[in-house]
DNA sequence: GTTGACCTTCCCATGGTGGGAACCCATCTT
DNA sequence: AAGATGGGTTCCCACCATGGGAAGGTCAAC
């Protein structure tokens, strides 16, 4: 059983020691082993969550969610249906995200091409944002 | 000039009292008349800025853009030159935080086509949580 | 024995928004 | 006159995820 210090796990894991002490805190991950000098030494395991939890993040997944994969992932008789449905639910908050961005980079866009872009300062993002646009309250 | 009340600003500009309050004490808007009761009284200029804002939220910019962006509708000399660049970069932030997200989406997507979602606990899912994928890391 | 590189805990900040307490004020009804 | 209702006011706390930094303990090497 190999033991590391925290500066160890984050850099193989790739999860800062700030969070890895706060993952901690809210317990998301066991406290781990302590040394006599009180310093904590991490096992393979605990180094297999922290890497869990990054690639979680990655995705995008809240703290929420991803307490409920690592229950599900430890669990053996889990129903692969459970996953899934938490994923499924993720992906659909991700495209409303990701539309609302895209719908405003699409207005935003579209002022901007009609913006001369000189030293005159008539400017149609500014009339936009000055009164509303009909079509875009 | 008409006065109105913080929840008659509010009604009329779609900004919560709670965020007038806000945006007054973050030097955002200035601060309003104030009756002998010290309540607070807006002018139409007062519920104009408040618009300006609440619309230029509606497009994602941050605090420090509005800050510029009132400063440049104040500014009669400004050139549209400015309030594009604004414009432009904000729009590469939304471009990039909608990529992201749509990656995430994208990648997940893919997983769970391959997730079975019944009472199996094999879980594609899982896996790529579990070890990084390659090309994903 | 000192330097420097770790570790520990604790508090504070971000950005944008909301909740709620505790209190003041105005008006309408009993 | 008293009280209910529905404003207003200030102030503090919460979210989510992350980082900064202070103040101090511990260990290695030189």
């Amino acid at each position: 059983m190999t033991l590391v210090t925290i500066a160890q796990a984050s850099a193989t894991t790739g999860v800062s020691a700030k969070m890895i002490r706060h993952y901690e805190s809210i317990g998301l991950i066991k406290p781990p082993l302590r040394t006599e000098n009180r310093y904590r030494h991490y096992a393979e395991s605990d180094l297999h969550d922290l890497g869990f939890i990054r690639r979680s993040r990655d995705l995008g997944f809240s703290f929420e969610d991803i307490r409920q994969l690592l229950d599900l992932w430890r669990n053996k008789a889990r129903s692969s249906a459970e996953v899934k449905a938490i994923a499924l639910r993720h992906i659909k908050e991700l495209d409303e995200k990701a539309a609302a961005l895209a719908g405003m980079s699409r207005t935003l866009q579209s002022l901007a091409a009609s913006c001369h872009g000189d030293k005159r300062p008539d400017c149609p993002i500014l009339e936009a944002l000055d009164h509303s646009i009909r079509g875009n309250p």
